[in-house]
DNA sequence: AGGCTTCCGTGACAAATGTTACAGGAACCC
DNA sequence: GGGTTCCTGTAACATTTGTCACGGAAGCCT
């Protein structure tokens, strides 16, 4: 699919100027990435800056080995600091970002996102509110992980789940929770099953 | 004490124009603050963005009583990302900076560091440099966090602090350290005996 | 049916961390 | 000297988390 003005303008209503949506329409590539892609993985060279249209994205920080600590998701008109930084810096990815639902994003090209920058305010303006909420998100994340207990962390992360994909019901296994808490299998288990007798009470 | 242009340029050789070091001179206020003082703490407004000369200032997050989880430290040459986003996006702190030791810096207006973006290229990569260094330390606190136990963290803190303060020698109370990783005085106690003995083998 | 894989539940135990309680040393002030 | 405060050491115990070992349920393939 190409993109068009009248797209973007529908989509992001109200916080583009016009002549940016034209340029991005131009520039900008559209795509849609399925469940269970990757958008990068560390060690990857980050040559655009991904628009998050619709859909929900994972970003992780895995460990020497094997393991990943969730960072945060991204969600709709979310971007990713991390691939700002990356990219104007030409630097490598330090994270993994899997695409939880399906996806559609637009790609703008590392020269673009320098160059708006001063021809744009609103562009500007969005660059930093990115780097904004990705720094709370970071902040809140080492909130979690500093301050509170397994048990705490569990009730968030599935809290987290259930806003970020619109649904009352959340399908995963018990290993991949694990694997985001950085803890296991057998400890996210006997938590849930406490959690499930506390809410019976 | 006013900043001169020569001044500047000794300390930021190579890293900015000349222009802009004239700028920076004439809207730059140089700052010493003394040991102990605090340059921002939760909820205050933050109107300037400090870039440090010398010394060394910790930023902290406090949870909601009390403790307060170390994030990281800024040295020689550093500026603080948050600041950037504060300012910019006119939200209050939700960090603390504590000035541990002695430090010179340099506050930028607000309407400066925005206005420079555009106007002198090496300011926009200073921002962005900050901006990836800052979430890389972001990063690595996660890392220690999420995946280390509290020995390690430990001692990967001491190392740290050392570095930090280009001395050998560290002073500083059990109870401290306790705070900044987010335990108790007497788990610290008890790891710092171990460590010592290990030390001894 | 039998065999395979994946996921979950669970008990028993080990290790790590948090908590409580108290004692002693050093510094300081009166 | 006596009193105070701050810091450290340490023992005993509680709680939390990690690990191991195993068994059972469900699904899928032949």
């Amino acid at each position: 699919m190409t993109l068009t003005t009248t797209y973007l303008q529908e989509t992001f209503a109200g916080t583009f100027e016009l002549a940016l949506l034209t340029d991005m329409a131009q520039a900008g590539l559209y795509k849609r990435v399925p469940t269970g892609a990757y958008l990068i993985r560390p060690g990857e060279y980050i040559r655009s800056v991904p628009i998050i249209i619709r859909g929900s994205v994972k970003i992780m920080r895995p460990d020497e080995l094997g393991r990943e600590a969730l960072l945060y998701y991204l969600g709709g008109l979310d971007s990713c600091a991390m691939s700002l930084t990356g990219c104007l810096g030409q630097k490598k990815s330090e994270i993994t970002a899997l695409v939880e639902e399906e996806t559609e994003l637009i790609a703008i090209p590392m020269e673009k996102v320098d160059e708006w920058m001063c021809r744009y305010s609103t562009w500007k303006q969005f660059i930093f509110h990115t780097y904004q909420k990705r720094f709370n998100d970071l902040l809140g994340t080492i909130d979690q992980v500093a301050f509170h207990k397994l048990d705490e962390r569990l009730l968030a992360y599935l809290r987290k789940k259930t806003q970020s994909c619109q649904c009352t019901v959340i399908s995963i296994t018990h290993q991949e929770i694990a694997q985001e808490l950085a803890t296991s299998r057998e400890v996210i288990s006997r938590l849930l099953k406490q959690l499930e007798k506390a809410a019976h009470i």
